[in-house]
DNA sequence: TTGAGTGTTGTCGA
DNA sequence: ATCGACAACACTCA
């Protein structure tokens, strides 16, 4: 499912349901999810507190007792919490049973999430992690870090702000949102940008995540949160998934292409 | 019925 | 460094 808004969605919704609680048990159906040794993930986890979750880029981490979980969601990885019996579901692939009786159950319809569990303190230099781009909302990600990265980037401007290396969050729904905003054509040489389009960009990624966050998230095909909720962006939404409709800046048709692998949606008027 | 497309990200070869 | 192709999977829609 998710980009940013999405992941700090479901976030702040196991941080609700399942702070405090100890893992009595552990269940593996789809071992491809665990990175690593599913055996020893099983092991290591039983017995351990869950004390606060952290995220980074689109990466959840359980601060556990003595370790870290990563967890990724990919596509359509999901977290139900059932305070009894969990109902079956034939893309449950993980179970965390709690010693109150409650489960934590990982649901991955393409099974592409991953699951990692890494000593205490060693999330953020695993493989994966260390290389990421900074958090939009950090002070490190500015106008004039934005405008040297792209300035030495070769190549499109849209997979440039999917590789998560300039900064971390946004997905095809975002990215395409952004450069909508700012009037930048998502095939733009990254290079290209002048210093006032890389100001425009900043505050639309910045300004469109921020709604995103507090609308919590898109609900585009199946997302919900831990919780079982919907986000509510998707109606803010002004080019995804809208090709043929009119831009609400000038009315001309939305249209859609491919770049870089990935459905692009974008205004041929307003986005330059 | 078949094939294209789907919110992600690894890897591999050019 | 970057790109495209492909892989990991299951499901929906034309």
């Amino acid at each position: 499912m998710p980009e940013l808004p999405e992941v700090e969605a479901v976030k702040n919704g196991l941080s609700r349901l399942v702070c405090g609680k100890t893992i009595k048990d552990v269940q593996v159906k789809w071992r491809n999810i665990i990175v690593g040794d599913a055996e020893k993930f099983q092991l290591e986890l039983i017995g351990q507190t869950i004390e606060s979750f952290s995220r980074r880029g689109k990466f959840i981490i359980f601060q556990l007792s003595d370790y870290e979980l990563i967890s990724h969601l990919r596509m359509e990885g999901k977290y139900m919490f059932f305070q009894t019996e969990v109902p079956d579901n034939a893309h449950n692939h993980i179970f965390l049973e709690f010693s109150d009786g409650s489960t934590l159950v990982y649901n991955d319809v393409r099974k592409f999430g991953r699951m990692q569990l890494v000593p205490k303190g060693m999330a953020l230099m695993q493989a994966n992690i260390a290389p990421l781009g900074p958090e939009p909302f950090s002070s490190s990600f500015d106008v004039d870090f934005l405008f040297d990265k792209l300035s030495h980037t070769k190549g499109l401007i849209k997979p440039a702000l999917l590789s998560q290396k300039i900064v971390v969050g946004l997905g095809n729904i975002y990215v395409d949102e952004s450069l909508w905003q700012a009037k930048i054509m998502p095939t733009r040489l990254a290079n290209t940008l002048s210093y006032h389009e890389c100001q425009e960009l900043y505050h639309a990624i910045v300004d469109v995540l921020s709604l995103a966050v507090k609308l919590g998230g898109s609900t585009i095909r199946t997302y919900k949160n831990a919780l079982g909720e919907a986000g509510k962006f998707q109606q803010e939404l002004h080019v995804y998934g809208l090709s043929g409709q009119p831009c609400a800046r000038c009315a001309t048709l939305i249209e859609k292409i491919k770049v870089a692998g990935r459905g692009t949606h974008f205004c041929p008027h307003c986005q330059k």
